[in-house]
DNA sequence: GTAACTATCTATATATCGATAGGTATTTTG
DNA sequence: CAAAATACCTATCGATATATAGATAGTTAC
């Protein structure tokens, strides 16, 4: 029996990285989850606060699956591939990155939330770099700049097109050299 | 010829790329142009109206854009560096890509603007991809996804960490060989 | 076993949303 | 000139936005 808590934060990451964060309402949550609006205010006392913890949320589940993936994946170019993976599944949900849609919200989004926002893509470029140093690229810092954003700008047109292979195509490019 | 049409259109853009599509109202943007709400349901009688309108609008702009830098830069190159100065303007302009924007905000905006979009960023990718062949690369099509993906993705970068040079960065790896 | 806490509800407040009706100058056109 | 079109306005609608107060039932702690 999940709690309405995480409901509510499974609803609210869906309509986040389906419409934008600004695309949606506590009603609309609040029908989905089947609660009323209240019961979300005592749970995040203002859509700044659900803001928040949906990064954070996310945050953390990402950090874990790169740790899982170091532990697990013996090969620097799968675990990329399962990041990779994400993206695609992401296209077929017509879904954006949550932290990408925020990014792009960013003139919108509070303080607190901007600054988990660097500091989100700042642990993914790290991670990355890491793989791509291990596959033995020696410009891996701005190799990784450049695999975060084709991610981001890649996942951005394949949902447009509704072709998720464009994800691929695109950071083809990247692992070339 | 009235300018507040295109006051609207001015403002509009700039809070598009800025706080997102969903993230002003009618009401913001009147008080910012100096006109009432019912003045702007003049000019566009909805809001999908406007969002169409100012697709178009930087659309045709781009495709202008495109135009004059093949009638006047002597150098793909130096045509595609163009390009990319657009975009680290943004960067201080704290701006998004406006096309960019309404992409993330897709699940949003209306079948007309989402067509419009479509062929947008096939427009954009088409012109990068004869650049790039001019320059010499035989894998034009798939490296101008590549271009176009890099471009989007590290502008929401460079915004975030107020580092217009990441667009740049990002950038070469794909203009390498 | 009662006091405090949790998680929800009803009911409401205040503000704003996009949108429309209808009026009024000004400009254009036949 | 008169009719029509243009470009605003005032006034208002119904719906929805985020948010709060206070009641209630169930659970936990002392």
């Amino acid at each position: 029996m999940t709690d309405t808590k995480t409901k509510l934060l499974d609803v609210a990451e869906r309509l986040t990285q389906t419409k934008g964060f600004n695309g949606f309402s506590y009603l609309d949550l609040a029908e989905e989850v089947g609660v009323k609006t209240s019961s979300i205010h005592y749970h995040f006392k203002t859509k700044a606060d659900l803001a928040l913890a949906l990064v954070d949320r996310v945050h953390g589940a990402h950090v874990a699956a790169f740790g899982q993936l170091d532990a697990q994946v013996p090969n620097a170019e799968n675990r990329l591939a399962a990041i990779v993976e994400v993206f695609e599944g992401y296209v077929n949900d017509d879904k954006f990155c949550l932290c990408g849609m925020l990014s792009a919200e960013f003139q919108s989004v509070s303080p607190a939330v901007r600054g988990r926002l660097r500091t989100y893509f700042q642990d993914m470029r790290s991670w990355v770099a890491k793989q791509l140093n291990e596959m033995g690229f020696t410009d891996s810092d701005n190799r990784s700049l450049s695999f975060v954003s084709s991610l981001e700008g890649s996942l951005l047109l394949a949902r447009l097109n509704g072709d998720a292979s464009l994800i691929g195509s695109a950071l083809e490019q990247v692992k070339q050299n």
